[in-house]
DNA sequence: AACTCGGGGCA
DNA sequence: TGCCCAGAGTT
């Protein structure tokens, strides 16, 4: 995919997705920041089930702290590897307290030294939470990059340095939202549904006409 | 690079 | 049922 095409990529995406914005439900970093280590391998859904109830009983460190990590798995039991998650949190919650007078903090290094924090929860916050053009890449951005031959890539962070490169500046701080939400509901890991995607002539996926084919014959079967 | 954690969603 | 989910930590 030339640079052209690419900027023919993010001005469609922005023109038809809703404005920039994560589908994680959170009143302030240090809750954007527990949703995250949260959502790792489960769907938002469940997190924002979840939080709906943990932010009510906790919604600062120190609040999180004195729920003890039995109190923080009440509220998410019912979201994948919480017991590792729980646990994360409260040793998360303990550093912000002990090292960061309570406040999630604006770098990259303390972000990543924080327990269940890896390279793509802090690109979120970084973006989300303090309006860096960071590009945090998940399952769904990781699969559009290398399907669509926007930024190819073996490894996330190969995925991810690419993604900064061929990016134009002024789409940088919102590509993340745009490629997730495409990744998400059109150019998904199964069945993608090339038929009604807005980019679909400048995508570089060998098998984007098989499946519009087989999107076609399945909706006419 | 491969493995493990893990309940829930979805075809 | 099998595959996947807005990953991170360990080996």
């Amino acid at each position: 995919m030339n640079a052209h095409k690419r900027r023919q990529m993010y001005e469609r995406l922005q023109a038809a997705l809703p404005a920039p914005t994560t589908e994680l439900h959170y009143r302030s970093p240090f809750e954007l920041l527990i949703a995250v280590i949260l959502s790792a391998q489960a769907t938002d859904k469940s997190v924002n089930q979840a939080t709906a109830t943990l932010f009510q009983a906790a919604s600062t460190p120190q609040a999180m702290l004195a729920l003890g990590v039995d109190g923080v798995k009440a509220h998410v039991r019912r979201i994948g590897l919480f017991n590792s998650k729980a646990q994360n949190i409260i040793k998360t919650c303990r550093i912000l307290v002990e090292q960061h007078g309570g406040q999630v903090p604006r770098d990259r290094a303390a972000l990543e030294a924080l327990p269940g924090v890896g390279r793509k929860t802090a690109n979120v916050v970084l973006n989300t939470a303090f309006g860096e053009p960071t590009i945090a890449v998940d399952t769904h951005i990781f699969r559009v990059a290398n399907r669509t031959g926007l930024a190819p890539g073996k490894t996330v962070r190969q995925v991810e340095d690419r993604l900064l490169k061929v990016t134009p500046p002024e789409f940088r701080h919102d590509a993340h939202h745009w490629l997730i939400l495409h990744g998400r509901y059109t150019c998904t890991a199964r069945r993608p549904r090339c038929g009604q995607c807005l980019i679909a002539d400048l995508c570089d996926w060998p098998d984007k006409a098989a499946a519009v084919a087989a999107a076609g014959t399945a909706q006419a079967a």
